[in-house]
DNA sequence: TGTTAGCACTCGAATGAAACGAGTGCTAAT
DNA sequence: ATTAGCACTCGTTTCATTCGAGTGCTAACA
């Protein structure tokens, strides 16, 4: 069977509708809000069809028909009209720049879950394939070092780690020499461990600090930040009752929020594969987590410049407003883009 | 009238069945329930006695009993037996200390939320009091200088200083001298304005970085790790009807989970006046803040020398298991503070 | 041939009456 | 002082009924 313009408006108006009222909807109420000047039999007809097409769905018999997932993504994927939105807040919002970077992503959140009335996340960039700027050693105690490590885009890492030996001052100073002048300018991927015995090699008796380093590095520069996700707005999933129908699904929903473990493999899938615009959607069971698969996200990623690169989501039902959801993220990238090449 | 044995009795009865049960308590309940021997009647004229003295409420007419907030209170001030509880899972939990203070304490929340059934939260040690150990400033950029400020029990904090003028190392190293030989050892109020214009004098040309230092210093010490407050298991507030039986109170609650600001005041609140165990229950509108009248929350002080000390709580309906709830807590300090003591 | 009016049918939701039962308060007997 | 007994209250459960939104099908129509 073919899906021709009729078919496709009706497939339209049917969605349209259920986004606004989440109520299954019937033949009769698509024969009058649209302009085709159909009876409510023919549009019954058609969305006979649309069923058998598999886009939409009949909850039980006698009610109306509600999107599928199938539905849903050809809605998302061919019918989308961006109208284009404002979202005043965030233009205030962004221009202080010289806030801590912490305060600043949780109000971002606060803010998207505020304006679409669906939970926000946001991750921290991420530094991938960035530069070491910067390392030090300096001594903290007898037995403790500091390590300090600037990466570009002046995030900082510390670690102390303990030491066996004593160390002077002089030592201390020939170290960071060592270190600053190998390392600096490398991104993560370019220390091999060739490099790390050449080092080593170098540092003499003290070999075993600079392996210890090295490795403080690494996890320095790989853990913590990458998996830090800010969510906002968690209880607007219980303003949707097919979110929250049972206790179960509630808690079970609130808990992947809370511990945000399972918000870190969506994002982490998110960003391997990318799209063109950098705009993705998931609906229902392409999620790939069984605990949202009445969920709907949206995400979108962002750029700062020098490689920093995050992910804003939101978090709504299948029946949340695309349109709405992706003209707000598409106007934020558009500001934080905006916003970065401003401050240059 | 007179709170004799066997009103406090039946009330303790009262109290522990609708603890377990959730559901009002009738007369013919308790009348088996206790060892006391009396038929139902003679429990329901007590009862009513109850009542009139505001120790317990009747939902509606042919309803049983519920304890009241003031009922809750005397139950928690004279009535708790502590039995002696074990955590197991958090005595291996502290073992490994080396871990980043963040996990510890985000598990540590995971344990209690798992081991109640109810919401935990734990905040991060303040450091009031604590001494500066080190400072040092680095130069990342041209225009750029690094502050490493390292404070008593090794919490490192750090800063990225814009600065106008060029500094050579040499001018540098002095900064660094002069910072450490006069801020070492201090604790922030004991830095005072005096001693700021001492410092600048001495720094002379370089007296603009020298107050930025100082501020950075203050800032970074009071501000982030003092309000961050971990918490675990929020959807367990989901599993009790009664705090949940409207989406407006459910939404409330789970807000004040992700938006930690209120538990925040919560805390601090509890600092401030401090009883003797350092264990403090609040019972529903005891509560300070209006969209928890419903809950109540058993915080605990705990103490990891040095001054660090921080805060647990647990939240739950009224109806919590104040025994089993003081009794973890407790345990849980005792651990901690072996824990420290052995590893001093 | 596509569209539509008409109609019987389905089934969840809303309504309401009745029965139930847990619990109370009161009274009179022990 | 305690208790058995009983009438009474009131939320909950159950069940039948009605209601109505919506469907599918058929026959008539343009």
């Amino acid at each position: 069977m073919e899906l021709d313009e009729r078919k496709c408006k009706i497939l339209q108006a049917v969605i349209r509708n259920y986004l606004e009222t989440g109520e299954p909807v019937g033949s009769r109420t698509i024969s009058k809000y649209t302009d085709l000047n159909l009876s409510s039999a023919t549009i019954r007809n058609e969305m006979s069809d649309l069923e058998e097409m598999g886009y939409i769905i009949q909850p039980h018999t006698s009610a109306g028909r509600i999107p599928s997932d199938k539905g849903y993504r050809f809605y998302v994927d061919t019918m989308l009209e961006e109208k284009e939105r404002e979202v005043d807040e965030l233009k205030g919002l962004l221009t202080q720049k010289d806030e801590k970077m912490d305060t600043l992503l949780k109000r971002v959140a606060r803010v998207l879950a505020a304006n679409t009335n669906y939970a926000a996340m946001i991750t921290a960039p991420q530094y991938r394939g960035n530069k070491l700027k910067f390392i030090q050693l300096s001594r903290v105690d007898a037995r403790q070092l500091l390590a300090v490590i600037v990466v570009e885009g002046n995030v900082i890492k510390n670690t102390i780690l303990n030491v066996d030996e004593m160390l002077d001052d002089e030592t201390l100073l020939k170290l960071n020499i060592l270190l600053n002048t190998h390392l600096n300018g490398l991104s993560i991927e370019e220390i091999n461990l060739a490099m790390i015995s050449a080092l080593k090699q170098q540092a003499g008796i003290h070999s075993s600090i600079v392996g210890e380093v090295i490795d403080a590095v690494a996890e320095a520069i790989k853990s913590d930040e990458d998996l830090k996700i800010y969510t906002s707005g968690a209880n607007n999933i219980l303003k949707y009752p097919e979110l929250t129908d049972n206790r179960e699904k509630a808690s079970e929903l609130i808990n992947v929020f809370e511990e945000k473990q399972t918000l870190t493999e969506l994002v982490s899938e998110n960003l391997a594969d990318e799209n063109g615009t950098g705009i993705q959607v998931y609906i229902g069971n392409e999620m790939p987590v069984q605990s949202m698969k009445d969920c709907s996200v949206v995400t979108a990623t962002y750029e700062l410049g020098e490689g920093m690169r995050g992910t804003i989501g939101i978090i709504g039902p299948k029946r949340m407003d695309y349109d709405k959801v992706v003209g707000t993220l598409k106007t934020l990238m558009n500001q934080l883009d905006t916003l970065y090449h401003k401050e240059e």
